[in-house]
DNA sequence: CCGCAGTTGACAATGGTTTTCATATGAGTT
DNA sequence: AACTCATATGAAAACCATTGTCAACTGCGG
């Protein structure tokens, strides 16, 4: 029911889908190229400005593809938007910045712990739990 | 222009403005009504169903008024619906199971410190957090 | 009884996201 | 190369929760 194992996508470390077209891989650039959390608007506004001309449908679907492959990360902001990232393997959390969505991976062994063991205490099974710390980078603070 | 510390709201343990009229009051005993989270237009429709009727703009609005106050907690839903459901004071989080909506608000103490502490070391100000934690209830896990 | 700030609610407007559907494209086949 | 057809694309329309607008209403203070 999952895909099966390929380790030789053709270059790229990630699986684009069926058909790595012009469209896929240019989403999947962008989002390589940088380390922040953006929406789907916003790499459909740097795709058509790089003169890169992806539909924002096209846009929308192949991020929702790459995030349902657990390729890519998604996270709502408090606005209700959804933002993609393309992030290491492995759970971990995020510290995001309110202003220019830059992004710290975190690790809180002692969270997850805790998370588990408190849930398990009042009787849940299947525990997940998620937790983003947004704030405002210093860069981000000097020029409120 | 905001409101002035009144510690005797009238009776009612929740502030629920300058005034406590009928369409307010209605809202405020819905969520009392229940102890899981709904959306101001579940609250709505069964405002309305019961007779009380009330206009969607002002459920929403009391309801954003309320969550403003701190007086009842928000979250939202991964469908990036807002819910609503009236908690005890304080900060806290919750245990929500996934198969009824039953919720435990839980505390922890070591995590918000963690939270603001990871925050800090890497810059960030104006420190925010959410962690919600999912699961099966004892329930839940054995009619599955 | 008057007046005005606070409230209300029908309706319009927003805006991110999804659906629709006609057209295009690409990988395999003949 | 020509053919096939499932897959992919994208412009435009639909969705839908939420917010804005604004005229009408309400109730307490003076």
């Amino acid at each position: 029911m999952d895909k099966q194992p390929d380790s030789d996508a053709g270059g790229g470390s990630v699986t684009i889908g069926a058909r790595p077209t012009r469209q896929r891989k240019a989403v999947v650039a962008a989002l390589g190229d940088s380390d922040v959390f953006r929406s789907a608007q916003d790499i459909h506004a740097a795709l058509r400005e790089r003169g890169d001309d992806v539909g924002l449908t096209t846009v929308y679907r192949t991020l929702q593809a790459l995030a349902d492959g657990g390729d890519i990360d998604v996270l709502r902001t408090p606005d209700g938007e959804s933002v993609y990232r393309q992030c290491s393997n492995g759970h971990h959390h995020h510290l995001v910045c309110r202003g220019c969505g830059l992004t710290v991976e975190i690790e809180g062994p002692a969270v997850e712990t805790w998370a588990t063991k408190t849930a398990h205490a009042h009787g849940f099974a299947e525990v997940e739990h998620t937790l983003e710390i947004f704030g405002t980078c210093h860069t981000c603070a000097q020029r409120h």
